[in-house]
DNA sequence: CTGAAAGCGCTTACAG
DNA sequence: CTGAAAGCGCTTACAG
């Protein structure tokens, strides 16, 4: 069972390994031509033998790999928790299908416990393959800064705001999803909107309360505020309606679920009460959400184009990074009611 | 940014680059040893340099890569049907995590429809890994022979019977399941026991009949019969009940629920009328499926044992196949009831 | 248009 | 116990 090389083809068809090589991988700038002849004889060669170049020989040459890397600070497939990766691996399981690419998912990398890093190790690992794609929330920032110095190309999913390097991102238009749901509460009459949202700060947050506030105007009262779902208590509503909100707009569904049952508890019920939109996508769809008015958040999409830039970025290092806002969807739920 | 190589390493401990890679991958029938002075100079090179391996090197100069690859027929991860593969995939992401392995979906050997195949060219892009996992039903079992026949090293999940070709599987023990399931169903009084299976006949419905068949004796009547959910109907029913037949092992849900509408359309109810108990363990599990007394299938230690098998093949492959059972549970629902 | 040669970073007999 | 050298299968300047 020897392996089938390039020089067996190479003699086969009476040309040198060099031309096998520039039959199999065409590049433009090549310093090397092959007529017509050769080639047909080349590829009649690698046909009769059943040739395939060896992917690590090609990589080891520094050629391409076809192989783009997925990382994760968590495992990838959580048992306990939604699988919050899901989506966005359906979308690069897609993209990469479609580009001819494999994928390889670093989980040798991660302890058992504690966040993954993608050092020491996980970078030299990390070559294996052309580039890759990172997902999930990033304990340190400055991981990022320090792989993006390597020179090795990557994507992240989601905006990354990052200190002296301009990353590849891929991220859902939030800012301007919380918009268009301002325009929407508007339009049904609401003159008073809340938004309601994480004390975590990151950039999709930062995102969603710029679209919330791009829409000061005249004839709106929009504010702005951040806590923990606990503190969202009966006096909060009290206050909240007292001050004359028609409508909550709530950064995640947890905040939605916790407004709801303080509802609830004096006897009230969402929309009559007040109206609640979420400005998040949940990750499974149990029929209780089917309810809820919200935003959609595109996520395979997002996976799949994350693996298309990528691939642009491998093929001419020297672009300037790729960044992709892709829009989210309104979803109508019967949680806002015109008033 | 210079990649740090083996020979950095070398030069800066004053040793040989054979000297740097012993260190690196002691092997046990080593022809090369390395004195206790030397490898600690080595190892603070190593520290010092922050040398990593390169994987790609390793793997050409016929070194083990720690990457297992994932091989499926379909889409690893799916949109439209259930994820019928994520609870294997969980389970081999574990094992990987706990073996240090990095795990390789082959994505691109896929046509955009239609099933994949391991050759051609599949063949060659699984040479990056050290050996693969295999899930999902082959279209065509020669193939398995014939990447048997490379010498690659490979375990499927799920039992396997192939000609001429021994191979590696771990499987859920079906036999055992529902010898367990007949033994319980005459315990609870139950002399007359009917098998429905899919029309489909492969290895695992072979170990469920077998398992059924097993528990054959004096005093109970067991009778098998493969057909078509549409084959279920009221005359079906009819006919089972003027048998006899107080309890049905069905094997999947689908059968199990045809069966149950035609109970309901005679105006009976499950498990009055008629006892079902599922051979099968349903993917997700939505509120509907906890009533059902049925078997529990082990997916996640099976693609966790799987890593496992594999690694050893990997490391001895004068080995002779491993062919790991696991056990299944049995879950009681109401769906079963004594008589 | 094409060939001979070096080199990618490792591992592994083969000599000392 | 350790070094020098060949080789894994490719790609890519460098010469013709």
């Amino acid at each position: 069972m020897k392996r089938v090389t390039q020089s067996d083809v190479a003699a086969m068809a009476g040309v040198s390994t060099a031309v096998v090589s520039a039959v199999i991988s065409p590049k433009p700038g090549k310093t090397i031509r092959v007529g017509e002849e050769a080639e047909k004889r080349v590829r009649a060669a690698m046909e009769t033998l059943g040739y395939a170049p060896d992917v690590v020989a090609q990589s080891l040459a520094g050629g391409k790999r076809n192989i783009i890397g997925v990382f994760t600070y968590e495992a990838i497939f959580p048992s306990d928790s939604e699988n919050f990766f899901y989506p966005f691996l359906l979308g690069i399981e897609r993209g990469a299908m479609k580009l001819g690419q494999d994928l390889l998912l670093f989980t040798s990398s991660s302890l058992e416990k504690g966040p993954r890093s993608i050092f020491p190790g996980g970078a030299n690992r990390m070559g294996v393959a052309d580039g890759a794609i990172l997902l999930g929330e990033e304990p340190d920032k400055r991981e990022l800064k320090r792989l993006y110095d390597t020179g090795f190309p990557f994507v992240t999913i989601g905006r990354r705001d990052t200190v002296k390097a301009e990353l590849n991102w891929v991220a859902a238009d939030y800012a301007a999803a919380v918009a268009d749901v301002v325009k929407r509460c508007a339009a049904l009459g609401h003159r008073k909107l809340k938004f309601v949202g994480a004390t975590k700060v990151r950039e999709q947050n930062i995102d969603r309360e710029r679209g919330f506030m791009g829409r000061q105007a005249e004839d709106l009262t929009l504010s702005v505020e951040r806590c923990e779902t606990d503190d969202i208590n009966g006096e909060w509503l009290r206050r909240c309606l007292d001050d004359g909100y028609t409508v909550v707009l709530t950064e995640t569904f947890k905040h939605a679920v916790a407004l709801e049952c303080q509802v609830a508890a004096m006897h009230g019920s969402v929309p009559q009460t007040i109206s609640i939109v979420a400005l998040a996508s949940p990750l499974t769809r149990p029929a209780d959400v089917e309810r809820w008015t919200r935003i959609s958040v595109p996520r395979e999409e997002m996976g799949e184009v994350a693996v298309r830039n990528l691939i642009a970025q491998i093929r001419s290092p020297e672009n300037t990074p790729i960044k992709t806002t892709l829009p989210c969807g309104f979803v109508p739920g019967s949680t806002l009611q015109a008033i």
